[in-house]
RNA sequence: GGGCGCGUAGCUCAGUUGGUUAGAGCACCUCGUUUACACCGAGGGGGUCCGGGGUUCGAGUCCCUGCGCGCCCACCA
């Protein structure tokens, strides 16, 4: 049966999808032997669809995993989907926008009901994605995060942190976003450089004696002001003790304070204190006991605290506070200015700095002990350049606002009491207060930063908070593969939580990998409508392809540039193996050979010595490499393994000893026992082609479960004896293509040998280079004709009209380079210091190297001379 | 204001601990379709490794510095 002329990924792709998923061959077994590997996967979006960083990420680590899996670990790779509250929300929101509804008029529990079909329609969007994409998950224990029992996981990981202290409500400054009408952590707020206006306003002074000259790049705040202060070592404002100042529009009396706060150097070193609006303010306040006088409200609006302006836009209310200013004359000065605004990471908003009441994780205690562990090696990053930006940022680090005025997502389990006014936190409805006893009792009304769930992922999937088999099996966690853009939101939360909650690190090992641009290095967003989506290109290129260009573009260090390019050429690869393996099944046939993947024999032929010896230094690289998370290099060795070495000289050279007929003789064992050492050492990469190719070689199981190579004993002298031959062959070709002749012309010659040289296998040159040799040894007495020369022998060919300028060119150019490149040894081995300083076997290869290009110079200055 | 990273062939990028003539893919030039693959084969051209110092017998690789670019963190008006 013979396979299709080209390599056409989409009539298998989903054909392997679906059996990998349905014969259930990645179900995890606690029991199973071999060392524990597991990982979880960073959960998408439930609503989710594959992106291009998908892509790469879920490559990544389902290589890492099917490399375990074939090494012989018992793996889980567990798979599972985050309910994305903010995210989720607003996406709900803007399709309810489209019927002219909102989420206030729907009511929670009817707007809560819209989101769970939302999440019902869409929700097995990206997990059948993953399916197609080839990730070799254990779908028996999919994993969401608000399924009830993760529920359960976030209400008692709430409650214990909460007991011990770790989890408190309070009341402080909070970055608000007025669109999503919710509080943020300080990751989710994105600050931007931009190009602003400091406005330099006048504020009176009460006595009329003078004014004072107050720079602001947020005006409208001025509304709110409830004092000026100066520092108190500022020779110019000694006088200003106990007076009182006018504000300006509001003709508020607000008094002159002195405070550190306020720097000298920066403009006229007069500040104005709006404690509701500026977190520096805000301190100063309470130093100075100043009133708070709100002016800007959750909405973005001015509030009735903001007289004349009350319920305009705060920015709409800038400018005519500006105007108004102008008009009474009270702008000293406006100058540009450069400051970084802060926005909100989800809509892009401006957030908005307020007071507010809400609940927050104590992180200090959590982070010491997260510092402990990768300081000891517990956990380790890898590439370990994350290390310091990790720890800059838990070392200072600032606590976690966790509640969002949101109503996706896991309900906080505190009660309020209406009597007393205290808080039950308990892990099921209390009936009544825990204080007073009074039954009038209400639930919080604020849901959880969808991060915590998900910092609780590594264990939460695995059944905690019971003690399951598979949490004892499976946790810790072997290793995370993320994005580095998460490394905060998620990776750091988990390494807390699960210190906190398992008394154990989350995860052994972090691997970080690298983000997709667009080829203009651009950040891939649906917005600037640059996004590639991945099923396009599979079906293009074949996932595998993908799979392949993507890995191998992922060097650690810089983001990847995505490229057609790369993609075509791995598409190119992957039908360089389909042909290699049609061939192969050709000649199978004609040998008589069914279909089959036997054991290697032993090796007879220089090419088996040398093919098995590149074999073995391949599989030592690559499981290397895998190990060490550099997979680009993994692509690389194994593209240079199959292309460059089985493709084009093993085979070719297999091709003349293959006979019709012949049945299963040693060369094909051993053709074919390397060839199914390729398919599994490539199949982590490239799962379809090399499934499929299993199966079209008469395997019936998975490829998936067959034995990862190791490397085993390599041979310095076939792989010297082959590169001989390789040299011999490519320096008949050369002489050929300088001048210009049929490469159907079989051209006579002789080869003159020295050394070990001698026993090549002339017939083997011969085909491969068509020629007609006499071997000889020793060096060749004259060199006349065309003439190619190395340290090892001398190819003389006799052509039917050697074109002189043509020979002469090319020796020209070595003799040159040779007489430069001696030069510079020369240069060296004169030096007294490289001899008495570098170790002794630089210097001998050096040596030896001269030596070499000495003689290699005399040859092609006897050459050169002859064609006179 | 801190921190990280990048600058190597026309393009996109590799280049673990400093040590043969700095590599790959794509693109380009020449030749080649009789038996796996034109998504191919054979051969070839192409680089002052951003500039300047320094350490060293020896630097693309280590240190300092300048220029250019990117990212992350950060409550100063």
């Amino acid at each position: 049966m013979e396979l299709e002329k080209a390599y056409e990924p989409q009539r298998f792709e989903s054909r392997w999808a679906q059996w990998w998923v349905e014969t259930g061959i990645f179900h995890a077994d606690p029991k199973a032997p071999g060392p524990r590997f597991s990982l979880a996967v960073p959960p998408p979006n439930v609503t989710g669809s594959l992106h291009i960083g998908h892509m790469l990420e879920h490559s990544v680590i389902d290589a890492a995993i099917r490399w375990r899996r074939m090494s012989g670990d018992n793996t889980l790779f567990l798979p599972g989907v985050d309910h994305a509250g903010i995210a989720t929300q607003l996406l709900v929101e803007r399709s309810l926008a489209a019927e002219g509804v909102t989420r206030e008029q729907l009511g929670r529990a009817e707007f809560e009901k819209r989101v769970w079909q939302w999440k019902d329609k869409y929700g097995h969007r990206i997990t059948e994605q993953m399916k197609r994409i080839g990730d070799s998950c254990d779908w028996s224990r999919e994993r969401f995060t608000l399924s009830p029992e993760l529920s359960r996981a976030v209400l008692e990981a709430f409650v214990r942190l909460y007991e011990r202290g770790l989890i408190y409500r309070g009341t402080y400054m909070v970055n608000w976003c007025p669109t999503c009408h919710t509080a943020l952590s300080d990751l989710e707020v994105k600050h931007e450089d931009t190009q602003g206006t400091l406005w330099h306003i006048r504020y009176p002074l009460k006595d009329g004696s003078r004014h004072l000259v107050v720079a602001t790049t947020r005006p409208e705040t001025m509304l709110g002001d409830t004092a000026l202060a100066v520092n108190p070592s500022d020779d110019r404002y000694r006088d200003l003790t106990g007076k009182t100042a006018v504000l300006p529009l509001m003709n508020r009396e607000i008094p002159v304070i002195f405070d550190e706060l306020a720097d000298p150097k920066f403009g006229t070193g007069v500040v104005k204190l709006t404690p509701a609006h500026d977190p520096n303010d805000l301190e100063a306040g309470k130093r100075h006991k100043l009133p708070h006088i709100k002016v800007i409200s959750e909405n973005g609006r001015m509030t009735d605290a903001a007289g004349p302006y009350a319920g305009l836009d705060r920015f709409v209310a800038r400018r005519q506070i500006i105007g108004d200013l102008e008009k009474l004359e009270l702008i000293e000065k406006i100058e540009p200015y450069a400051l970084a605004i802060s926005k909100c990471d989800r809509c892009g908003t401006v957030v908005e700095p307020l007071v507010s009441t809400q609940w927050f994780v104590k992180t200090k205690p959590l982070a010491a002990k997260v510092l402990e562990a990768v300081h000891s090696g517990r956990i380790v990053f890898e590439p370990e350049n994350w290390n310091k930006t990790f720890f800059n940022w838990m070392e200072n680090i600032r606590d976690w606002c966790i509640s969002r005025q949101l109503w996706w997502g896991h309900r906080i389990p505190a009660w309020h009491c209406k009597d007393c006014q205290e808080i039950t936190v308990a892990r099921e409805a209390p009936s009544k207060c825990s204080h007073c006893g009074s039954a009038r009792v209400e639930q919080d009304p604020d849901v959880l930063d969808t991060w915590f769930s998900s910092g609780l992922w590594p264990f939460s999937t695995l059944g905690w908070p019971d003690d399951t088999e598979d949490l004892r099996t499976y946790y810790p966690t072997s290793l995370l593969i993320t994005g580095y853009d998460i490394l905060f939101f998620w990776a750091a939360r988990m390494m807390m939580l699960g210190l906190e909650l398992m008394g154990d690190v989350p995860f052994r090992q972090v691997h970080l990998h690298t983000l997709v641009r667009d080829p203009y290095r651009q950040k891939m967003s649906k917005t600037k409508g640059n996004v590639v989506d991945p099923l396009d290109i599979n079906e293009k290129f074949g996932t595998d392809a993908v799979r392949l260009a993507l890995m191998m573009a992922a060097a650690p260090g810089t983001d990847i540039t995505y490229s057609e390019d790369r993609l075509a050429a791995a598409r190119q690869f992957a039908n360089k193996m389909w042909n290699a393996a049609r061939l192969i099944l050709m000649n199978m046939e004609a040998s008589g050979i069914a279909p089959s993947l036997p054991e290697a024999g032993t090796a007879e032929t220089l090419e088996d010595r040398w093919i098995f010896s590149r074999l073995n230094r391949t599989a030592e690289s690559v499981n290397r490499a895998l190990a060490q998370h550099r997979y680009h290099e993994v692509g690389e060795l194994l593209w240079q393994f199959f292309w460059h070495d089985f493709c084009d000289w093993y085979l070719e050279i297999k091709k003349l000893r293959l006979a019709p007929g012949s049945g299963l003789t040693n060369d094909w064992r051993n053709l074919l026992g390397v060839f199914s050492a390729y398919l599994r050492m490539q199949h982590p990469i490239m799962p379809f082609i090399t499934e499929e190719l299993w199966h079209r070689f008469g395997q019936t199981q998975s490829i998936a479960l067959a034995a990862y190579p190791q490397p085993g004993a390599t041979d310095a002298a076939a792989e010297h004896e082959m590169a001989l031959m390789q040299e011999m062959i490519t320096a008949a070709r050369k002489l050929r293509a300088d001048h210009g002749l049929d490469k159907k012309l079989v051209l006579e010659g002789v080869l003159f040998c020295r050394n070990g040289a001698t026993n090549v296998e002339l017939s083997v040159i011969e085909k491969l280079a068509t020629v007609k040799l006499d071997i000889r040894t020793g060096a060749a007495p004259e060199l006349q004709g065309a003439v190619r020369s190395t340290p090892e022998f001398d190819l003389v060919l006799h052509l039917p009209e050697v074109d002189l300028d043509v020979q002469r060119g090319r020796l020209t150019k070595e003799i040159e380079q040779l007489e430069k490149l001696i030069a510079d040894k020369d240069r060296q081995l004169s030096n007294e210091k490289f001899l008495s300083g570098a170790p002794a076997q630089v210097v001998e290869s050096l040596r030896s190297k001269r030596a070499e290009y000495v003689a290699q110079l005399e040859k092609s200055r006897t050459a050169f001379s002859s064609l006179q």
